[in-house]
DNA sequence: GGCGTATCTTGACAGTGTCAAGTTAAAAGG
DNA sequence: CCTTTTAACTTGACACTGTCAAGATACGCC
């Protein structure tokens, strides 16, 4: 049966999934193909596929390992800062900002079409995906228990629009339609007003 | 000097602007490939390149037709139907979410990183994206001009804000990650909530 | 009518993902 | 300890892709 491992390599799936992660920061998400990723790891062109089904499994793997890191972003932010709402969004916003800009490739690799619309995604990554929005409606529904919502309004329901925000910045900015860090900075302090303003209503 | 058309082939340029916006409205914009282009156009695989000077540049043609078409719709929007500023808005961002999930490839080129971030976006590109958006902006300013905004917030950041709140619902919807349509529109409902509350406040 | 030039074609190259068939070496069973 | 099974890995090949260099073609202009 053999515990996934050292046979010849060692451990290729995981120096794989290693390698592709340092050459898609290193290069960016287009230089990684199978068969660079291969040579850089020292194996054959094919080998990979004894660990992967698929180039697109491969991605998945790559995502789901983003989205633990953003699970645990979400479960370490300190949302009411010391009594204070808007500072603990601001912070918040702030670190999911930075989490996507710092890992460009991989955060539009967690939220691209390439994984979700085309390719099935895995059932590791769909569960990983769905538990990180998950927790993140958990904290805003706990946020909002106290303060009543516009009517037709439900903790969900703003959860997924505070986030459809969220995520949208971060587009606009990895994808570099709005180029400038500052400037989205003050449009995230906007955003944060929005989501206060509806909670004050 | 012949005014770009009717040499050989009649008008080679419009034509494969035609024939691949036809080919990704019905393959998906994966199936876009130059040759498979060429053949369907009937010439030969590298005479697109006599009116593209890369693949890249077709690109940005077909995105550039896209944001012709936003920016009529946001021209012809009526923000305030009858007075009513919620009935108005609801009315804009349905119709928002209408486009984007109507042509769905065309949308993540207008928007994606392959043209902004990677390749640079041709001049024609750049003006029109950015007039769509400006168009907005003075939309959304005309809106708020008799309205007090909440301190530190202006215009300006109300529409950018607002912008990556649409943008971040149409890239959750068409890259596949919410996929029942109805959920959504209750979200798009709850935008124009955090939208109006802002205003209000 | 000849010339220049824009337009288009053919051949070629370096990539890509993926598969079929063969090889190696580790684990399992006697 | 030796054989058998089986997972891991390699090599060769195929059909694609974007792009370029060199050649052929046909149109507009003088």
């Amino acid at each position: 049966m053999t515990q996934a491992g050292n046979y010849h390599h060692g451990d290729l799936r995981a120096a794989l999934l290693e390698g592709a992660e340092a050459l898609v920061r290193d290069a960016g998400i287009e230089a990684l193909s199978l068969r660079r990723l291969a040579e850089q790891v020292g194996v054959s062109r094919s080998a990979p596929y004894h660990h992967f089904r698929d180039k697109h499994e491969l991605l998945c793997a790559l995502a789901a390992r983003g989205f633990s890191e953003l699970e645990a972003l979400i479960e370490q932010a300190q949302l009411e800062r010391q009594g204070d709402l808007e500072a603990g969004l601001r912070g918040f916003v702030r670190a999911y900002l930075r989490f996507a800009t710092e890992h460009p490739d991989i955060y539009d690799l967690m939220f691209g079409r390439t994984i979700w619309q085309s390719g099935r995604p895995t059932e590791e990554l769909r569960e990983v995906a769905y538990r990180s929005f998950r927790r993140y409606a958990e904290r805003i529904g706990h946020l909002t228990s106290k303060v009543t919502l516009p009517t037709g309004s439900n903790p969900l329901r703003l959860a997924q629009a505070s986030w459809a925000t969220l995520h949208g910045l971060c587009r606009l900015l990895i994808d570099g339609i709005y180029v400038n860090r500052r400037d989205m900075e003050e449009v995230s302090e906007e955003a944060v007003r929005l989501m206060l303003a509806v909670v004050r209503s």
